[in-house]
DNA sequence: ATGGTCGCGGAGCGA
């Protein structure tokens, strides 16, 4: 099973790179995030056309995610069970061949102190509740997608710069870190060590050309997934070339 | 470089 994630900012906009990329990868499973559309208006049939099932919950101009899937999609579930009617569309989940998959996309939160720095705390706990209601730690889950938050210092390029801004802040990883007290795992650092492995650069500042970026993209998984996982890798490739999106995809490998 | 570039939608916001 090798399970991919990648935030696409815009799925329409990202299509002529999102397409060969299928066609090259084939992954079993694609968690997107920033599609930017309606579920009405999602580019189901060019995906379909790629051999995948599509699942979208999206809004009109932010946020959105979606998975694609090659075998059966089942019990799917779209945002949180204490979402409002208009609440942010920022998460789904689904099951995929005894796979419990969780796609996320977090709250950015501005900057720190900010109200949507606020926003995005909030939202946190409400994730581990979330996990707490309706997930087992003993089951074979993968919670992944753009989590606008870095680990440790060892996925910043400039730790000095970033120190305490928005994305590397103490709160937003202690509110990570309480989301992976549910029982996950960071499954990228069981197979690489080291710094310097990013999955986002700032377009504005060309961050990606200066090598400048953040890993804020991630595999948690449970203990039984993390045991089943192979390997965990950044696709740096898919940033190169004519109109990437601002992030990396994530590949990740079970057995 | 307190700037810069995208995407959406058709001005300004979000990232």
């Amino acid at each position: 099973m090798r399970i991919a994630t990648w935030n696409v900012n815009s799925v329409r906009a990202r299509l002529p790179r999102l397409l060969p990329w299928l066609e090259e990868h084939r992954p079993d499973v694609v968690c997107l995030q920033e599609t930017k559309v309606v579920d009405e208006l999602f580019p189901t049939s060019y995906l379909e056309d790629q051999g995948y099932d599509v699942v979208a919950h999206g809004q009109k101009t932010y946020n959105g995610v979606a998975i694609l899937a090659r075998r059966g999609i089942r019990d799917v579930v779209r945002g949180f069970p204490d979402d409002a009617e208009d609440a942010q569309a920022r998460a789904i989940a689904a099951t995929i061949d005894g796979w419990r998959i969780l796609n996320l996309y977090v709250p950015n939160g501005a900057e720190v102190g900010h109200e949507k720095y606020q926003y995005k705390l909030a939202w946190l706990e409400r994730l581990r509740r979330y996990l707490d209601a309706a997930f087992c730690a003993d089951d074979q889950i993968v919670v992944c997608g753009d989590f606008n938050i870095t680990f440790d210092d060892r996925d910043i390029h400039d730790p000095a710069a970033w120190h305490e801004q928005i994305l590397c802040s103490t709160p937003e990883r202690d509110a990570l870190r309480r989301v992976m007290d549910f029982g996950l795992f960071d499954a990228l650092r069981k197979h690489h060590a080291e710094a310097g492995i990013h999955t986002w650069w700032d377009m504005r500042t060309r961050a990606f050309a200066r090598g400048a970026g953040l890993r804020i993209d991630h595999f948690l998984v449970t203990r039984p997934a993390l045991d089943a996982c192979n390997a965990v890798d950044v696709d740096l490739d898919a940033c190169r070339g004519k109109s990437p999106s601002d992030h990396a995809p994530v590949i990740a490998s079970f057995a």
